[in-house]
DNA sequence: CGATTTTTGGTACATTTGTTCCAGAAAGAA
DNA sequence: TTCTTTCTGGAACAAATGTACCAAAAATCG
């Protein structure tokens, strides 16, 4: 049932805000048609009307959660390490709770098929703006990078950008020699 | 609520590896009283009296998965890059519900105090399994396998055993050259 | 043995949930 | 205006949940 007319539009904005407050104050399983509802301050039936069961919330939440990302991402066109090591650490710590959420959503896609095409959407736009190229070596990049991401939301460290991006450094422009063992 | 009796030990034992496949194959949210109970084939009360409230479920089913983890890794010592490459196949793709659960719990820690210890406990038990050492380089690494992992369970790229090795080498012991830009 | 603690299994209750329904208000089209 | 679609708000329902209770069985201890 998408909203046909103007006022629909807004009040369905101001749900999805609301789902996205909800996720992230209490992760996927703190949202409901009525957590939202009171959330935004509209009557539990506005909430059912607009998203008819849970998986729509969900999914509307991570796509609007993705289009933010990607816009995020676009504002940095060719950055410096400098800029990157300042966008990761405001994703990471000032929007911790935000970054958290949308991990959370891409777990749970794993089990729902009705999150999975949402999903794949973050995924493929956040690894195009992490890294363009596609040798070997910045690949091993992006892996890391994801690491790094994960390792910052649990552990808060690193927790300065000079942190951050003297991390970044070690990633793309490594110090000599090899760590492995011989196999 | 610990057990005394022999036979209380066993139903405890009962219930915790039901929890764990109630985790596998619904997520955390999945994880009720009643659905352990079930699982395990005894009576609701049986889970209520071994396991007061939920997150006492929680929090003891990642400590046992921590064990199970810890053990696994253990096996391996100064293993080589194929079996390294080996355990990490199996763990996301044989026992990738597993793998996908234990993740699950991680998240849950971020958001819950009583399983932050335990998840503490899995984080760790992992750094070391994966890399003792402690210079830069290996700090690089120990991120771009998380990463891997992470990305292994999402898409199941790379697939086989080789194309894991032939990542695992490529992170460490990367091609020579710089990815990055200067900044 | 008896006494005491632990365990069992069944039941019950208050909450919360997803979902449905519907009568009326509001808005748009004719 | 009238007519039709869209939206609103309130209510209700069955199902599932956490939690508590209790009497009886089983195990442990003296």
């Amino acid at each position: 049932m998408p909203p046909s007319t103007a006022k629909g539009e807004a009040r369905r904005s101001v749900l999805l805000d609301a789902v996205v407050r909800v996720l992230e104050r209490g992760g996927p399983g703190a949202v409901t048609h009525r957590a939202v509802a009171a959330e935004a301050g509209v009557p539990l039936a506005a909430a059912t009307y607009y998203f008819a069961n849970i998986d729509d919330l969900l999914v509307s939440a991570l796509r609007r959660a993705t289009e933010q990302q990607v816009a995020l991402f676009a504002d940095l066109a060719d950055p410096s390490l400098h800029d990157v090591a300042r966008l990761l650490h405001d994703w990471t710590h000032a929007n911790r709770a935000s970054a958290i959420a949308q991990y959370e959503l891409l777990f749970l896609a794993m089990r729902r098929d009705t999150l999975r095409e949402a999903a794949d959407l973050w995924y493929r736009s956040l690894e195009n703006a992490l890294g363009p190229r596609h040798d070997r070596r910045s690949r091993v990049a992006a892996l890391a990078i994801d690491g790094l991401l994960l390792r910052m939301l649990w552990s808060g460290e690193p927790s300065t950008v000079a942190g951050i991006e003297a991390a970044l450094r070690d990633i793309l422009d490594p110090p000599a020699g090899r760590v492995s063992r011989p196999d």
